[in-house]
DNA sequence: TTACTGACCAACCGATTGGTCAGTAATGGT
DNA sequence: ACCATTACTGACCAATCGGTTGGTCAGTAA
């Protein structure tokens, strides 16, 4: 009957076949969207039969909301483990975050993908608060990061945390999404360096544009 | 017959119900995405027959790149009314920039929202290099602006002025994108507000976190 | 009147969509 | 060895997809 209801938050547990068709999903939803991948396309693909897929899976937004929700808690998991670590001094930690969080969006860009795509679509379901959820806690994180910092008097105290963490995820994520058109603009030497970016952001973030040098 | 091949770059000159068709496509495809959107739902939204559609337009795939191209012709030419005036002491010409890009962004969501659909989709396909070429065009003129007033000693010699062009299109860009979902996150109080946001990007942008104050 | 036009539509086409169902393999506990 | 549960499949379904058909209708020029 109806596969086993899923409470749990990621996509795990699930045996052999039901992980490849949720990987396989994954793939190609991020690829196309939603509605822009079949069942079909998925099976064969995935390399096992349409009734195999329904037999996993309630429904076609069921697989989806599984594959998001798996690229979600991916996602919310690396970020937690990577750009968080305190140990260094602080004036170092905002650098090491750009870096760091820069390095994440590129190294799951299926999941990174899948997520921007869903905060664009969602039509106020259930996928869209599922982004919501995974993208205010990890904002909320960072802006406790500024915080941090800003009590050590590293950053002005005139600063406003959740601008500048929003600035620093929003310079991120924009370069997560125009890596492949940077290479057709024009002036552009950052284009397949993040490192070099995120270097150059930190350095104009923290010191402005104004004045000489 | 087929409808007159249009060298046209917009999608005016078109008749009463081809252009009405024309932008209810547009709304549709802003909004639910080329494959979320059905023929026959523009038709019916429109109030006309679906073969007239084909009558006026060779394909779906022909109305999507008109409701595009449509979409980029208003968007480039707004931005180069508003954003490019120099009148302004150099000081003040960035965070005029600022301001007003991020205004006609708002101000056009629709057109703005099918372009960055179509850079997140584009397979390659002949709508990602006019998105691109569009793309293109504005940020090599706010790359020249910012020349400008580097030039004229307001800006760092040091600061590379495509990075500052990027910084400040993604950090537009990235409001727009999550204009919606910034209601939900904690600490922001710029969420409604984009003229305060324009404000404090400037200022951070202008004199960097670093310091006290 | 006649001839011709573009705008417009209902009905229809084959293909594909998400989804169902009966039935067959495989699996594992007893 | 038996049986119950699960994994899996091909065949099938109604609905919808993008697109085509044959044809009506108002306007306009000869």
């Amino acid at each position: 009957m109806a596969q086993i209801n899923p409470p749990l938050t990621s996509g795990e547990n699930r045996s052999g076949a039901a992980q490849n068709i949720l990987e396989v999903a994954g793939q190609l939803f991020a690829r196309s969207g939603y509605d822009g991948v079949s069942i079909n396309e998925i099976a064969n693909e995935a390399g096992v039969s349409k009734a195999n897929i329904f037999h996993h899976f309630k429904s076609k937004k069921g697989l989806y909301l599984a594959a998001l929700n798996k690229a979600c808690s991916l996602s919310a998991g690396v970020l937690e483990d990577n750009a968080v670590e305190s140990s260094d001094d602080s004036s170092d930690r905002v650098r090491h975050f750009l870096s760091s969080h820069l390095e994440v969006l590129l190294q799951q860009p299926l999941a990174t993908r899948l997520i921007q795509r869903e905060l664009l679509d969602g039509a106020e379901g259930n996928g869209k608060e599922l982004a919501e959820k995974v993208f205010a806690e990890t904002f909320e994180k960072i802006t406790d990061l500024v915080r941090d910092v800003q009590a050590q008097g590293a950053i002005k105290s005139s600063i406003d945390a959740s601008l500048l963490a929003f600035l620093m995820v929003g310079a991120n994520v924009f370069f997560f999404e125009n890596r492949d058109l940077m290479a057709h603009l024009p002036g552009i030497d950052f284009a397949g360096a993040p490192d070099r970016y995120s270097e150059a952001v930190f350095e104009l973030l923290a010191h402005g544009f104004e004045g000489q040098s």
